[in-house]
DNA sequence: ACAAATTTTTAGATTAATCTAAATAAATAA
DNA sequence: TTATTTATTTAGATTAATCTAAAAATTTGT
């Protein structure tokens, strides 16, 4: 198995690449893991020694088939954890993150294989966030950005892409959360803000910022 | 907070020291820890430095309060975890142990006081032991090993002081789980063999080696 | 296209946890 | 009580993961 540091490596390395696999970059690494870039080319080293990642001096790194797979199971746990941390002892979506960090780590196929099933194969984390099955196969439906969506369309808000507590408190004040069915009322020309209307009853105003992190499915 | 290491060591004092907070000695702890006396020396003068223990060199060591409070803390967690993994998740009491070992590091006490209320507040583990509450106080009844009682004499099987896959897999293809009501028929005098009546129907005989390691209530 | 800025890597140290081999202290046994 | 055995500690190395400072490669801007 891979060390507790590798494993946030990999899944540092998957999340920067955004599902397309496209090249990381040393810097970018350093700065979701919290280390210094020089740290980085040596676990950079020893991750392509294992071929987990494929590494070329200067040029970045993309996942090899066996990392992605290591990647993609850290992911699944995750997000399997965050689900039995909201629906099963009643966390807020905005207190599980740093828990399901630990437990991610967690070595068993048997017990996450259990735990999918005692949750009823859930098909996406408190946030929306796909959850990949036993063979890592995700089951994504497309989801866009309430920021591109135009005045008028209407859709039921699915996910998010930003996951901290600050900015999800703020959702579930305006009760933005998932499930809940909007409709664009206006965009603003000059800040970009948008004005929804909440389940065809009030309306709020969202910052174009907070807009660009919401994702709808329509 | 302490290392995984840490706890680790802190935990194999605990249990050595036999709830009697008696002096337990290096080779002991490198025994159960996997380790080698040299190495169990330079983590007793660490843990030492954190006055996590009682430490004199050539003496053997003892938890100081603090110690105690953490190594209760860390048993407190793998005990619910076991219960979760037997209860909800459907894994059998010999199945448990080393996933609980990983999961007794994690770090949450919010996670784990709402783990104990989802799980009813247990009071044992799926092997009898008993769960100290959030406080570290433990509700113990008085448990007696088959090995003690005389023949005629009646109990509930209620604990075990051996959690070896092997021997809990024997129990079980015995009948001999916990809740299981035994009468002592006979105490075979060659060489400590017991035969038991178990819910005054069918009749098993247990080597003494076994008998020493099942605990009933009387 | 070349100088400047940025990114990445190398070199050399540090810390935690471990080890082996040797030295020392304590316990045991003749 | 002295010699032997056993337990424990010390000394000195090793490995994984990190760091700072300096060097090298790449990218950017004029």
């Amino acid at each position: 198995m891979h060390s507790f540091t590798e494993e946030n490596y990999l899944k540092a390395i998957y999340h920067l690449s955004d599902g397309n696999n496209s090249a990381v970059s040393t810097n970018q690494i350093a700065e979701i893991t919290n280390t210094k870039p020089a740290s980085v080319t040596d676990m950079l080293k020893k991750l392509a020694d294992k071929k987990l990642i494929n590494y070329i001096r200067y040029q970045g790194v993309t996942l090899t088939d066996t990392g992605l797979n290591a990647a993609v199971n850290i992911v699944r746990k995750h997000r399997l954890w965050e689900v039995f941390l909201v629906e099963k002892l009643g966390f807020k979506w905005d207190e599980v993150h740093d828990i399901a960090e630990e437990l991610e780590h967690i070595n068993s196929s048997a017990l996450i294989d259990r735990l999918d099933d005692f949750l009823g194969n859930p098909a996406a984390d408190p946030h929306g966030d796909p959850i990949p099955d036993r063979t890592g196969i995700f089951q994504h439906k497309k989801l866009f950005k309430i920021s591109d969506m135009k005045q008028g369309q209407k859709g039921t808000i699915s996910g998010v892409s930003e996951h901290s507590s600050v900015f999800l408190k703020h959702l579930e004040k305006l009760s933005l959360t998932l499930g809940t069915s909007i409709t664009v009322t206006e965009v603003i020309e000059f800040d970009g803000s948008v004005i929804l209307s909440i389940d065809k009853i009030k309306e709020t105003t969202i910052s174009r910022e907070a807009a660009k992190n919401i994702l709808v499915m329509l």
